[in-house]
DNA sequence: ATCAAAAAATGACCACGGTCAATATTAAAT
DNA sequence: ATTTAATATTGACCGTGGTCATTTTTTGAT
């Protein structure tokens, strides 16, 4: 049983990621059409699924790169310690996440992996955004009655909510920010 | 500009509504189909799109009407003190909550009013719980050092991340119970 | 070079949510 | 009872994601 992956699939491969890039580029997440797709790409319907198993798969690729580059950039910063640090630092993580209502519904959709053995892109960088916010709630000044694991999930918990009222006409007084400072700084730092 | 509602509209929507409970009845929410609705209830497919605009439009009403009623019946209940009190008598909402994860995807993606004018069944609900846990917490033994309003909004924030770590193969050591009751101590009663 | 088996690409086809011009029914006015 | 305007229903049709039997291309053995 071998399977022998040919340099053609390589490039076809490569020739419809770059073609839904440029899509997405135009029109943004919402509007991508697979058939969009495979004709900038010059290839048929049925070799998409070919090569993805359905298009959130190929939605999970193109989002979980781009939320990899900006937790990199969160990462490459220098480490903050307060709330309002920690809060700027996500910045351009959040930022993205908010983007698209259509993005944030399909990170959260798939931000959990369904399978042990099939991570995805994007419940890895839910993974790789948890470790980043518990190295440096490591290192700040925050209460210690907890574990770090513990706060770094809080932390994604606060965000995530925050991030949803932010797309919720009813709670549009407060802005993003402000609503997430006001989570971190009670949860991070309680004064009871 | 008056807008006669004739009687038969009623009917045909009563139609379409039981329709859709027994068709979900039988298999769930995840796998009704427009179609299948339609022939059950006996009228076009037209019809069905003249009375809600869309599927999910209906989805919200069947799954906002069970929720309410999970929430009576948590409300009904001696109100909580302690975390495990309060998780406990959250149960029967977070039970159906998670029952089926299209159902959760669902209350996520409607949980927030789209705009003022049309709050849906759904958010009406997260409102409705996010009461009914502030009512709780002013008179719980818990931290005073903020204001109920923000730590209900936290129960509110942790029971999703709870739940969506529910959904997800790589945290299925822990039990959802644990792990809520985990966060709201942490949130609740802070020892620091 | 020739051939057979594996792998990849194709496009006609299906499923299902959603639209809309045409038709049927109801309610109110005469 | 007739007429008319508002309202409700219909079903053929469309857009788009996804499938699969068939065809084409590649690879490796002879």
């Amino acid at each position: 049983m071998q399977k022998t992956i040919q340099k053609r699939t390589l490039k076809t491969r490569a020739k419809l990621l770059q073609a839904a890039a440029d899509v997405v580029q135009k029109n943004g997440y919402q509007a991508l059409r697979v058939e969009e797709v495979v004709q900038a790409a010059g290839v048929a319907k049925g070799t998409f699924f070919a090569h993805f198993h359905d298009k959130d798969a190929l939605m999970e690729i193109l989002i979980g790169e781009k939320l990899d580059a900006c937790l990199d950039q969160a990462q490459a910063a220098e480490p903050p310690k307060t709330v309002p640090q920690i809060i700027e630092a996500l910045a351009p993580v959040h930022d993205f996440m908010m983007s698209e209502r259509y993005v944030f519904d399909l990170l959260i959709r798939y931000s959990g992996a369904a399978a042990i053995s099939e991570i995805g892109p994007i419940a890895y960088c839910f993974e790789k955004y948890f470790r980043i916010v518990m190295m440096w709630l490591d290192q700040a000044e925050v209460r210690q009655d907890v574990s770090t694991d513990l706060l770094a999930e809080g932390v994604q918990a606060f965000a995530i909510q925050a991030m949803s009222l932010k797309f919720c006409a009813l709670h549009s007084a407060t802005t993003f920010t402000d609503r997430l400072e006001t989570y971190l700084r009670a949860w991070l730092t309680p004064a009871a």
